[in-house]
DNA sequence: CGAACAAGTCAATGGCGTTGACAAAAGTGT
DNA sequence: ACACTTTTGTCAACGCCATTGACTTGTTCG
């Protein structure tokens, strides 16, 4: 329950309901500079010692608000996950509600590596991410699927696009040269595979460079969401057919 | 390029081909010993100083075998890698190919958690890496995609896989605490939740614990091959046609 | 007003990756 | 066998990191 730090095991004890100290320091007014720092700097800069430098307070001040640094990039975490539902308006179809809201959740993860890495293996269980639950759960419902067969596909969807913005966002947060060291495989290492012993390797070098990661996630997202279509489709047929034999 | 270390930037230039200096230090056996540790002591164990002592050699010994640590964590991937391919053998159709390979990555990358978190995010670009990519991209030839389109869904099942193995193996390494508490999230929390506001969630809530990670993995995977699938017969279709008309 | 306590500061701790200087062992040429 | 070069392990040190304990200063409430 990371919250905004304000809570148990803060240094200090538990804080009063004042709108900071005497520097004016507050959880909020630490995230968004954590976030600007992040966006400025990279997140190598996202150390205790950098914020307190960019917020002109002693780096140690941030431990009267937060327990430690999991809470603190949580906290990140959190007030980035609210913005995914921020302005989001379900679609009349329901396979563009899944597809917006899979795309933006990726977009704002990817915005903040760091905070992300941290924890798309955690459940905050908070408002926005049962808003977000319920809206996915919504959609698949619309799609047909009764609520025993849409657990599986919701898990399905969340878990992949948890997973790809993780794996994604840790690659972000590679340092620059083992970047582009991986970059270059592709382009030169692959390119220069000797064509007898990797034959296929050697015909498909040429494309390899030429996938985007917003096209490989578009294109794993509609696969998977043809797949979900397909079978919702196939769903409502084995129903109406019930229906046809029961009448 | 990085191979087992045994290369250019390393400490104290290019190295003989001994079987390993006065404490039979190698490439191979550091990369043993830190697998052995992440296995026992979790991701925060790989550090040089504890890689020495459970070698029981001085810490900066290793920088005469690996010029930095990220060259180690690469070798330590590249040996998962392999792993994978040891006793593979092609199936006679390329799904089933597609299928075990991407099965059997997972089930080697979640026996070893620790290392796989370090690992997923990284193209190692040495030869089990090759030889996989070898493999996939002949499955893919074989379904019947030309070079340029193969690479596509290459790209997609490799990020795919590796991503969801990267969650799953993030997951595993959380502490007791912290995944005992998010298992109750979904038991719990999401049961508890008012029907009035998520009406989905909770029609949905009795079957969120029967997903079980296996059949989670089996089914996103079986919806993107049959995606995969349903293309190339699109593919060869289209290609017959064009055939038909130009005779 | 004064006691209680929150909030910021300071100094210090131990761990991390990494580097340069050094010593000993192992190979190499004669 | 001898001097040589190169490898390879060791040692001490640097600067960075998160974190802690003891202090000071400001705020707030009884």
């Amino acid at each position: 329950m990371a919250g905004t730090g304000t809570g148990t095991g803060v240094r200090g004890a538990r804080r009063r309901n004042t709108a900071g100290g005497r520097s004016g320091l507050t959880p909020e007014r630490i995230v968004e500079g954590c976030i600007a720092l992040l966006d400025e700097h990279g997140p190598d800069a996202l150390t205790f010692r950098r914020i307190g430098g960019h917020l002109g307070v002693d780096p140690t001040a941030l431990y009267r608000h937060f327990r430690d640094k999991d809470e603190l990039v949580l906290a990140v975490a959190d007030r980035l996950h609210g913005r995914v539902l921020d302005d989001f308006e379900p679609s009349d179809h329901w396979r563009a509600t899944l597809q917006d809201m899979l795309t933006r959740n990726r977009l704002v993860y990817l915005a903040h590596p760091e905070a992300a890495v941290l924890s798309v293996a955690r459940t905050t269980r908070r408002a926005a991410e049962m808003a977000g639950v319920e809206i996915i759960l919504g959609a698949l419902a619309e799609a047909g699927f009764p609520p025993d067969e849409a657990v599986k596909y919701y898990r399905v969807l969340v878990d992949f696009v948890l997973s790809w913005c993780g794996l994604e966002a840790a690659y972000l947060t590679l340092s620059q040269e083992a970047r582009s060291g991986d970059e270059n495989a592709w382009s030169r290492e692959y390119a220069g595979a000797p064509a007898d012993r990797y034959p296929h390797i050697a015909a498909a070098a040429p494309f390899l460079p030429t996938v985007t990661e917003e096209g490989n996630f578009a294109l794993a997202l509609e696969l998977l969401l043809d797949s979900v279509e397909l079978r919702a489709q196939r769903y409502a047929a084995t129903i109406g057919e019930q229906r046809a034999t029961a009448e």
